[in-house]
DNA sequence: ATCGAAATTTAAAACGTTTGCATTTTTGCA
DNA sequence: TGCAAAAATGCAAACGTTTTAAATTTCGAT
């Protein structure tokens, strides 16, 4: 029962015009009479007339997507932003008639020769980079081609311009350390990773540069590593700074995943958040609403973020600026249970 | 700086060779001597050749794109599951070389129109259909037009048979009500949405006949049912099932979300869960490991299904089998800590 | 009525592939 | 060495659109 498409030579025929004349109406042409116009429209809706998009892309080598490459993951390890990201994304590109491929990075592949292959083959007009890593052969290669991109983060430093939508993670670690400070804390944690992701580097200056900023020689802070996907080494790293003789009376993780794993061991180690310690985290995630007492953190809006990263691109591809579009939002602190008065004592 | 993209023209004179022996060449036809497809390809690697997508799909009317809609949510409403879902979609689709697309509808735009737009554009091979209502009038249309599909769930009941992946909601909740019973309880709540999808018949129906088998008269069902995005009504409903004077002591939740909000609300009337009250609910999202004590539940392992609907649709376009490919998949229970034995003593 | 300019429409090329069919080259055998 | 068959390669059309440049029609002013 298949029933075919309607073509533009169809659709012309049956309105006794050449394709030229229906497809410069259909775009709209002022060149084309006020009247025709109106007909041609009138006949391609009734019609059901859906241009086809690879003949389009191909004369015109605008193809009206936008190129995603799924970072690779583990078996169980899914980018918990994802659907958020990819949502926001697609809501920035509707309100311009473009749409978002997807495109994943198999086992053996690497993600830049996905990267590579969506470019080139012209499946897409831009491509949105997530996820930068300190130094990111991504964006050298997108460079160097000359293909539109914005990146979802940014590099460690660089010799070149880019367009880039971050997080403004510095200012969200150093609020939170002024909160803390303000609370009596002096002896601050900071659980962090070991991954090369330029996001931790920022985050830990930020915090940094606010008890930098205080001026306090009493404030101390103690840091500590985890890799990022083991969960049984985070746990390892998470106890040695609670476990410890002298252990800090608020810690701040670098995301939220971290921080639950924090208040899972508080716990089990038979402390109380946050009379015994506070616990801030980072990326609002769903599961620190509803983990006990409730993780004080810093929210994203990581949708938002996918919308505005996709008008940036937009722009980009369709007004090549001279200039590179960069843009750091600021995070919003999410004050749940997890934080309170450093506790009076020290043991 | 742009780098221009090699074409299968410039390749074919590096070689000194025809288009068409190079296009055979590196589609591997037995037919050009071995010989020159081992040339043709070493240099088409080298060159970093790439063929475009656009020329391929409109000559060979196959775009190698999988599509899929997405659905229109509110501003503060992302589909939980989109990440995962996303995810095992793009393993599935990347084995056989397929992409996905995803196309948004956007808010004045019903998600229909934007499926006819996908299908007639020719951007897609198939597309992946998800959450089916009672009735679904993309099914029919793509049905009506011959176009591949796999549906993520299933219709109430339909005159015609199509393809689909669902979750087995109605074992599930049969083994929910079995566990229970055989924990002491008699008198059980199912909290439900008013929104017609199929799912919640299903699951129902799937309590219903394990209370049937069961074929003891002293078992009691109370049925609330809630409007499903609206917060404040969900609560009031939950609610009423949990303050009335003769309350159930455990209650089945459609879906974890209302499963954790029935805890909630448990906790602010004063009731231990599972102490006073066992709760269960269906989809294991993140938090439901977090909110205290831990709710039970079962998983649907959404990323393993998408997968096996990539799959399935790839074979759908493929091989055009005559007879609709369907699957049921049997979620596992998630034992946490929010179910257990009915209390003693009634009120 | 006639002419030229303005308004409207059209023919044809181009985009980069795949593929049916024709052509050329090689091979095996007499 | 010649010739037919087999193997290998190439020509050209086609896919459905956009767009350049050209052709046609309309219209107002003389």
């Amino acid at each position: 029962m298949t029933t075919r498409v309607i073509t533009l030579k169809e659709l012309a025929a049956s309105l006794d015009l050449s394709i030229t004349t229906v497809s410069r109406a259909l775009a709209g042409h002022e060149q084309i009479a006020l009247k025709t116009r109106e007909r041609v429209v009138q006949a391609a809706r009734q019609a059901g007339y859906v241009p086809n998009t690879a003949a389009r892309t191909l004369v015109s080598g605008r193809s009206g997507f936008v190129g995603l490459v799924l970072p690779i993951r583990g078996p169980n390890l899914v980018d918990s932003f994802l659907g958020e990201f990819v949502t926001g994304l697609g809501e920035g590109l509707v309100s311009h008639g473009a749409d978002l491929i997807l495109a994943t990075a198999a086992l053996g592949h690497s993600e830049l020769s996905v990267l590579r292959h969506v470019v080139e083959s012209g499946r897409a007009d831009g491509v949105v980079v997530t996820r930068i890593a300190e130094t990111d052969e991504r964006l050298a290669y997108l460079r160097e081609r000359g293909f539109p991109f914005v990146a979802h983060g940014r590099l460690l430093d660089s010799d070149f311009g880019y367009n880039w939508l971050d997080t403004d993670g510095a200012h969200a670690f150093g609020e939170a350390f002024d909160m803390l400070y303000d609370l009596g804390h002096r002896h601050f944690g900071l659980v962090t990773i070991s991954e090369a992701m330029t996001f931790r580097h920022l985050r830990q200056d930020g915090l940094a540069a606010a008890i930098a900023r205080r001026g306090d020689p009493s404030v101390r802070l103690d840091v500590v590593t985890a890799p990022r996907f083991d969960q049984e080494a985070r746990i390892e790293a998470v106890n040695r700074i609670l476990r410890g003789p002298d252990r800090p009376t608020a810690i701040v993780a670098l995301f939220d995943e971290l921080a639950l794993t924090v208040m899972e061991e508080a716990a089990r180690a038979g402390l109380s958040v946050p009379r015994d310690l506070s616990v801030i985290g980072f990326d609002n995630i769903a599961a620190s609403a509803y983990a006990p007492p409730g993780l004080t953190t810093f929210d994203a809006s990581i949708r938002q973020c996918a919308r505005e990263i996709a008008d940036m691109l937009l722009t980009v591809i369709a007004e090549k600026p001279g200039k590179p579009l960069t843009r750091l939002i600021r995070p919003t602190l999410v004050a749940r249970a997890s934080h309170g008065p450093a506790p009076r004592t020290r043991s």
